[in-house]
RNA sequence: GGUGAGGUCGCAUAGUCCGGUCUAGUGCGGAGGUCUUGAAAACCUCUGUAGUCAUUUUUGGCUACCGUGGGUUCGAAUCCCACCCUCACCGCCA
């Protein structure tokens, strides 16, 4: 959620923010209006909890009897105005920080730079799906059989670059002071939801336990999140970074198309995944930081990137700015997304009630922010289509070596 | 899964049987002060969070919060119900 001070104080400007990320302005006088309408009948239930609070004191048991009869009629009033408020308050976005480029969707994303030539292959290159089918190291098909739709197996080099893939950003986060945490796959409702995960409607993303208060998580940065949910942080504790491993699941409903087949989209993956809280002068230098990370993992597998800055109407109701690693995916013919870094300023920590402690006592909501160092699907899909030969191997990039044992995975080997 | 103990204002602990004197005591930690050449010690004072109203800053009033959610009562940390979590032991198990 938002500050609700910034809301009363300055309306135009959340309703400038709101409108460039393309979210409904008639939220803000919707939510102006209950808010007033809520702290009027706090006023006349407080009076009469004083009241209550005065006689009980007293013992003046009639009285008291008269204000528990009229503060059995008010309180549901009080109740049903804050639910009121809450639900629309609630949906107001996160502000776009001023020099995130305006846009209405995805058409408009910038891009901010490329490194690296796309490689020109000499051969007709085949797909992630054929190449792995080939190697015999994926396997949508047994997938199906077992899981359904959209799930797949990994064997032998392939189980072994994941493996390897993941072990490989742990190494560089880790000295980079990133604390390596493995996360549980399942969170309470409360924090996929203070994250932004949905279990329900048209782009569902969570799926939750039957008989459960749980859902399997899309990212780490759900329970990383909510790691510190109700904390208060000192602030010499500033910057907490975390490198977190957990799997994913993303039910993806409604998310078909011409990319929708093979690694590109799935329903369950592994992820690498960068966290952090820290006080807010420092988020934006933060979020470059994780950019940074994230480009020198694409460097050093040697993978053909760009950088994407998302525009304002790209963001969703988190994000304060965003960016995108879209590595070369040569069978596609373009660039496709490979990891996103988010800053989400204080609105994730406003949901989950995380604060910062100035040295001199003052509280304040701090800021978060998350970005992805390594997805196991995507990142082997760029890899298969990227280190392909003509003979239909697959080249190891360098500094997988070390994990992999080997330098090349040939059809036949396992 | 079973049995037992427990969850209290940063940390530790008292209070819960017997509801009002708990506007939650004490110790530690933190801030300020006295004393001192300086420091330590000692002593004194202050020290939770959120909301809301009033106020020029300051500040003050009120409300809520003793794991969570309900209930009983004029009045609940305290009584009742359900749930969650922690610890110990038992069972099962990689």
């Amino acid at each position: 959620m938002i500050d609700i001070e910034l809301l009363r104080g300055d309306p135009e400007k959340v309703k400038k923010g709101v409108a460039d990320k393309q979210f409904d302005v008639s939220l803000i006088d919707k939510a102006l209006q209950l808010d007033k309408k809520r702290r009027e009948r706090l006023q006349e239930v407080e009076n009469l909890r004083a009241n209550r609070n005065k006689f009980a004191k007293e013992k003046n048991i009639e009285e008291g009897k008269r204000v528990k009869a009229e503060l059995q009629k008010l309180e549901p009033h009080l109740e049903e105005a804050e639910k009121s408020f809450n639900e629309v308050f609630n949906q107001i976005p996160n502000s776009p920080l001023p020099q995130v480029p305006v846009g209405k969707s995805d058409k408009e994303n910038v891009e901010v730079r490329r490194w690296g030539e796309p490689r020109k292959f000499d051969f007709e290159p085949k797909d992630h799906l054929q190449l792995g089918k080939n190697l015999g190291i994926l396997d949508f098909e047994t997938g199906a059989k077992v899981a359904g739709s959209q799930f797949y197996f990994w064997y032998g080099d392939g189980a072994l670059l994941e493996l390897s893939l993941i072990q490989f950003a742990f190494e560089i986060l880790s000295k980079e002071g990133f604390v390596p945490v493995i996360t549980p796959d399942l969170a309470k409702a409360r924090y996929y939801m203070g994250t932004g995960y949905l279990p329900r409607g048209k782009e569902a993303q969570t799926y939750e336990i039957k008989n459960e208060d749980l859902g399997l998580t899309a990212t780490a940065e759900v329970t990383l999140a909510g790691k510190h949910a109700d904390e208060v942080i000192a602030e010499d504790k500033l910057p907490l970074k975390y490198i977190g491993y957990s799997h994913c699941f993303r039910q993806e409903a409604g998310a078909y198309g011409k990319y929708s087949k093979g690694l590109y989209r799935v329903h369950q993956f592994t992820k690498a995944e960068m966290f952090i809280y820290c006080k807010p002068e420092e988020s934006e230098a933060m979020h470059e930081h994780i950019l940074a990370m994230e480009e020198k993992i694409y460097q050093e597998l040697a993978l053909p990137y760009r950088v994407l800055e998302m525009c304002t109407g790209d963001l969703g109701a988190m994000a304060a700015r965003k960016f995108d690693i879209e590595a070369w995916m040569p069978t596609r013919g373009e660039y496709g997304e490979v990891t996103s870094t988010t800053n989400c300023t204080d609105y994730q920590a406003r949901n989950l009630n995380i604060r910062l402690k100035r040295k001199d006592g003052k509280t304040e909501s701090l800021h978060m922010l998350n970005g992805t160092a390594i997805a196991t699907s995507r990142t082997p899909l760029a890899i298969l289509e990227n280190y392909q030969q003509a003979d239909g191997s697959v080249v190891i990039p360098d500094v997988l070596r070390k994990w992999m044992g080997k330098d090349r995975m040939v059809v036949g080997s396992k």
